[in-house]
DNA sequence: GTGAAAGCGCTAACAA
DNA sequence: TTGTTAGCGCTTTCAC
């Protein structure tokens, strides 16, 4: 028995309705919606007439079970799997104004083509099988990957098991996906540069974990430039990209190097926390000691001195991750690919 | 034709199979795997192994189209509407650290019953309409809405079309939807009473906008509590609940009221801007200045010194969020509700 | 160029 | 308690 018309809610006009309306068979109604050419110009006006005056909205459910597609990619955020995964709340993540603007940026692209990306979390390992047999399973097209962790399973797993996915940097150990990234070294070449420009000797670093790519070649990149300028050793304290690492890391350089008077610190919320403990050792910025961060995050201008640093375009890669994505989902044979974007220097007050 | 089982991706295994593998109905395995009673306890166990030995997973597209749900929710942030709208980059939200608390509140529920939200972002009038076409075709079962400003039409919206909704917190103005909220009042006068405790009498305070509830009831709440305390005028300045609003505010309140000791500013973000400030006009803080913040987000612990805040317990109020969307999913008639939460004081260092 | 008809995989009456 | 059957709304051969 047909479901009476719930006035209320959901609209149930289907397909048959329109049809009828307009006076063909489904299938050709289907064919106008779906933009098939073969339809007889007179008969695809009447047929959108008919879809405009009984406000027809095809059926997700439906139609996604005969194409198998769901019109849906998941934007994965992706730990490593190990200890204190088990936090209740995965909200660490988002402490990172980086991550924000990694979602504005694929949002910018999805939206206008009706897609919405569907979230999820992967800190356990158990997780990542969960997200997987979801992938696997068809809740999502294909995925957009923020992973966390240089150890994170999960590129590896899922370009194992076939599923369309693109990654927002380079992974850490090579694999056949395709990956946006920022050209980290020209970034603390940039750096470096300006440091030196601003007559700099004794410049230090505070990198990031040194275990994951973008870690490893800013300090490398950094490192490498300051070399061409005549620097051939450049202290650095390791930090883990937070707030609080950048302060702690701040603290041992001073320890080891008071007369530092130049920093280039691999991103901004380090920066910050590096700001801090300066200033709490009586140093001036840009006077005493001048700091370049990374990213151009909100971080950057919420400092005092509001921060010189290097602008990591993440909005854009972010929108050309999800772009890359619709096409493998076009053509799954597509090959893997990267997108290495510039980065480009923001000059401030900190240097 | 039947498709050829692809080995490598999407399981093509259907209840069919799984069936005839345990010597049962369709019908019969469907029940087991809806946990529907009436089912013998030994077949049951059958089933379930054969199950397992196919490795079956439901198809989601198929069970929607007949039940009639998505087994989705929709995480909207949506705004009012106004110009501005048309930024590139829906990112703005993102940099104030509370939001990435909502997000991991609503997930720590949701994942593990197996649902991942899907994110939705309504800036412009017309992107609620498309939110809202979205919603009542089903593409999730109901919406866990954050508003980011008063005017937002989008509840109304929700409430008038019948989707199941569930606001972060009260709106604007009296619509019959569920809500959860943290009772501002209680946590502003938690931060009077501490400050005059801590024997602060020249006491301000930076209000959030004075067009939404919690901006103003943070402002009523805590005057009225100084107003016990015998202080029957608190001098305010209005900021806009971001960084740079809140230091701007405290210059006009340092302008005209340069002998103030004490201080509430309604988020901790703001703070952290107010702390700028007041260390640009030399003031120390909680020496000279006590200052008491809200929300006791990541901004309290960046800031120096750390914020004495009052704790919005903001995951938690997240997760009944999406513990009331779910109910009201189940039962579509049930009453709008609404749960208030409690805040306390958190004692760090400003005051 | 268009229509008829066969499913996609699942749930839910209804029978047995 | 279990099986049979009729769709859910859509796309897509295959005839015409």
């Amino acid at each position: 028995m047909r479901q009476a018309p719930s006035p209320s809610s959901g609209s149930s006009i289907t397909l048959e309705d329109v049809a009828r309306a307009a006076g063909v068979s489904r299938a050709t109604v289907s064919r106008v919606i779906n933009g098939i050419r073969n339809v007889d110009p007179a008969i695809q006006e009447t047929v959108r007439q008919a879809i405009a005056t009984t406000g027809y909205v095809p059926n997700h459910a439906a139609r996604s079970l005969v194409t198998r597609r769901t019109g849906t990619v998941a934007l994965v955020v992706s730990g490593a799997g190990g200890e204190g995964a088990d936090a209740p709340f995965p909200s660490q993540v988002f402490n990172d104004p980086f991550f924000g603007r990694v979602v504005g940026g694929i949002v910018s692209f999805l939206r206008p083509r009706g897609i919405h990306p569907i979230l999820m979390f992967a800190e356990t390992a158990e997780m990542h099988a969960q997200v997987l047999t979801h992938l696997r399973h068809g809740n999502a097209d294909g995925a957009l990957l923020v992973s966390t962790h240089a150890e994170d399973p999960l590129p590896r797993l899922l370009v194992e098991a076939h599923v369309p996915a693109v990654l927002f940097a380079r992974p850490a150990e090579p694999i056949p996906i395709t990956y946006v990234d920022v050209d980290h070294r020209a970034g603390a070449r940039l750096a470096a540069d300006h440091l030196v420009a601003r007559g700099r000797h004794r410049v230090a670093t505070i990198s990031g974990p040194l275990d994951v790519p973008a870690g490893q070649s800013r300090l490398t990149g950094f490192r490498d430039a300051m070399a061409v300028h005549g620097h051939p050793y450049i202290p650095c304290a390791e930090g883990g990209f937070t707030h609080h690492s950048g302060e702690t890391a701040m603290e041992r350089l001073l320890a080891e190097h008071p007369d530092l008077d130049g920093l280039f610190v691999a991103n901004d919320l380090m920066a910050q926390g590096a700001l801090l403990a300066l200033r709490h050792h009586g140093r001036r910025v840009p006077e005493d000691v001048a700091v370049v961060g990374f990213d151009d995050s909100s971080a950057a201008t919420a400092c005092r001195p509001p921060l010189t640093t290097i602008r990591h375009p993440v909005e854009d890669m972010a929108a050309e991750m999800a772009r890359l994505l619709l096409a493998h989902v076009e053509q799954p044979r597509r090959l893997p690919s990267s997108v290495i974007f510039d980065p480009v220097l923001v000059t401030r007050e900190s240097a």
